[in-house]
DNA sequence: GTCTATAATGAGATAGAC
DNA sequence: GTCTATCTCATTATAGAC
């Protein structure tokens, strides 16, 4: 997008410590130095930190954008399509934690109106598009449609996002249920669609 | 617990600000402007910011175990309990916003260690009296038992933390399904109870 | 483009009067 | 216990040489 490859390596060194630390945890100095370069160059390239964190948050949504175009090219019936796109959904929360820790620390924030409405946007890029194909399963027949496709859609997005940001809580639990992460994301589609109820029980 | 008047006050103007900021995010003059008094007046009461940090943790704290005691304490057969655990669970994460914040907020640090473990320990007592009650549902024979109750628990916990923390995005979207939190968690639940499949259908 | 040096401000924390 | 005044240091940001 027109950035320079030093910029770049800028960017990568503060979407690491901006999504672990914060905006306010994470001083100049330590980007600077977690990106090999002096303090006063990174204010060549971006004019304030202000500015430096929203290129960030943009440049680490551009990723985003092509999941969201793989997400919508999944093969299969209605169904098979939303099983799958679960899975890929959490994968790609995993191997995109920074920005995804990123858009979660933004919805934690009250009013701070930094990146709020970037944040929002992707969230509600996502959500729209697992809603569609909700939509699709639901005029098919294949699930119930006595319920509205938002709130299936809030419950399935739910369990993948409290599963990566809980996980490393997860760990320290007795009884080591959680183990691996995408396995446990399928336990709990297959939980959320044949539900709680005995009906769903396989003995 | 042997807190003076004084410091309560300290407390309660820096939850709220931790809450919506996080930790550097808020400064000790913002804190003492809130609660009305001078910035050196707050050192005589904590020694430093991160002390007064853990024990805004800690007073929040005590408001959680009382109502841990709380939902130990509803009648009714087992998945009845159930229900009512949600619900009261999610008044409880909204009434208490703060403190849910923080913890939230610490589960998204990395390895911060400031209040991790404090945050973590509360995350650890909400889940496993869900599982109990999970375990004990299984046991009546009243949900299947084909699934272990940690990711039951997971799946139920998270829709609610979900629903909390997404709350403002999901206000701004279309179609107005999300009116009322409360409302949404509980078609959320009976969806996660009954399932996505048609079996579930009330038509 | 990249650096060293430095300004200017705000932070956490302390001293000491009342 | 509460305050004003102050210390010390880290921070954002800029100036200007190379």
């Amino acid at each position: 997008m027109g950035l320079s490859s030093g910029a770049t390596q800028i960017l990568i060194a503060a979407e690491k410590l901006f999504a672990k630390r914060g905006y306010d945890g994470v001083s100049m100095q330590q980007i600077a130095s977690d990106a090999g370069i002096s303090k006063a160059n990174i204010y060549h390239h971006f004019k304030s930190k202000d500015e430096l964190y929203l290129a960030v948050l943009k440049y680490a949504l551009q990723d985003m954008n092509v999941l969201l175009a793989e997400l919508q090219g999944i093969d299969g019936t209605s169904t098979e399509q939303l099983a799958h796109f679960s899975v890929e959904h959490q994968k790609h929360i995993n191997a995109n934690s920074s920005i995804s820790r990123l858009i979660l620390r933004e919805m934690l924030d009250g009013s701070s109106s930094r990146g709020q409405d970037l944040a929002e946007q992707v969230f509600a890029e996502y959500f729209s598009l697992l809603r569609a194909l909700l939509c699709k399963c639901q005029e098919r027949g294949e699930i119930r449609h006595d319920i509205d496709p938002d709130h299936m859609a809030a419950a399935l997005a739910g369990m993948n996002v409290f599963l990566f940001q809980s996980w490393s809580a997860l760990q320290h639990f007795p009884g080591h249920a959680f183990k691996n992460q995408q396995e446990s994301g399928k336990i709990m589609f297959e939980l959320l669609f044949n539900g709680f109820t005995t009906h769903g029980d396989k003995k």
